[in-house]
DNA sequence: CCGATCTGACGACAGCGGTAGTCATGTTAT
DNA sequence: ATAACATGACTACCGCTGTCGTCAGATCGG
């Protein structure tokens, strides 16, 4: 029970589909030929993957000249967001504690990384200190 | 190709591993007793999971009285930090950036978290501040 | 001593993700 | 039209995780 949400995302899926974001719309064989270029991948891997994800609800496509053109359905940060949230929720049983412990031993965090972080806990405290309805981003 | 460093431990497996911990050492009838009234699940699930954690390394055991007693083998926030590193490094693509922008949008987030959250950037700003072998000018 | 239990080693099976081959079609160039 | 190539629907296979069942051996109560 409690099981993923219904996201299921695996690595590679989302991966690709941030890669597809970027192109959209665009052929399978479009995309395999650069994608697979870089990974080793087969085509067919790469159709397989899309055809998923299109059953999956995180793509949509259109024949285009006979040749499907695909592209996301979902903004990726809201896909991205759930696949955190599954895992916060799943896997850390939803608190944030363990992620802080994470960051607070990783030494090697790029100083950028670091500003970002200050900058995320920066609008966190803003929106909790004024949770009616900030709109901010 | 750059695989999941070799962790993979599953949701229920971290599970159990956080509830061994809390109550090592323990005897897999002890667990089951229960863990799976909890869960529901039949005690030779919990016995086979805690196999694969001993195999994995999570666990270590030793018989008194003739049965095992389970303990683990790291501290299971080192574990969890693995878990987070490799989901941060596997799925985010090493980057924190997603998971403020998850934070950013989650609108209930308990102040005592946020608090964890500024406290954890400060120690970071320390410790990226220091780190640099004394001399950050 | 015998049966009821408890324990634990194995094996099994299903679902999912990653990877890829096959095949039927469709399109195109000759 | 025919051969070559592109496309995409399917199927297959493997490894991992979640779930159990079966069995053999150790133990305990009569």
């Amino acid at each position: 029970m409690a099981k993923k949400t219904q996201s299921s995302l695996g690595r590679v899926e989302l991966e690709l589909l941030q890669y597809i974001d970027k192109q959209q719309p665009i052929s399978v064989g479009d995309v395999a030929e650069h994608w697979c270029e870089r990974t080793g991948q087969a085509r067919t891997t790469v159709l397989t993957m899309m055809e998923r994800l299109l059953k999956k609800g995180f793509l949509s496509r259109k024949k285009v000249d006979g040749v499907y053109r695909y592209s996301t359905k979902k903004s990726v940060s809201a896909v991205i967001s759930d696949v955190i949230s599954d895992f916060v929720h799943g896997v850390l049983g939803g608190s944030i504690a363990p992620l802080a412990a994470y960051l607070s031993q990783e030494r090697k965090l790029d100083p950028a990384e670091l500003e970002e972080l200050k900058q995320m806990v920066d609008k966190l405290a803003k929106k909790s200190d004024s949770s009616s309805k900030g709109k901010q981003s």
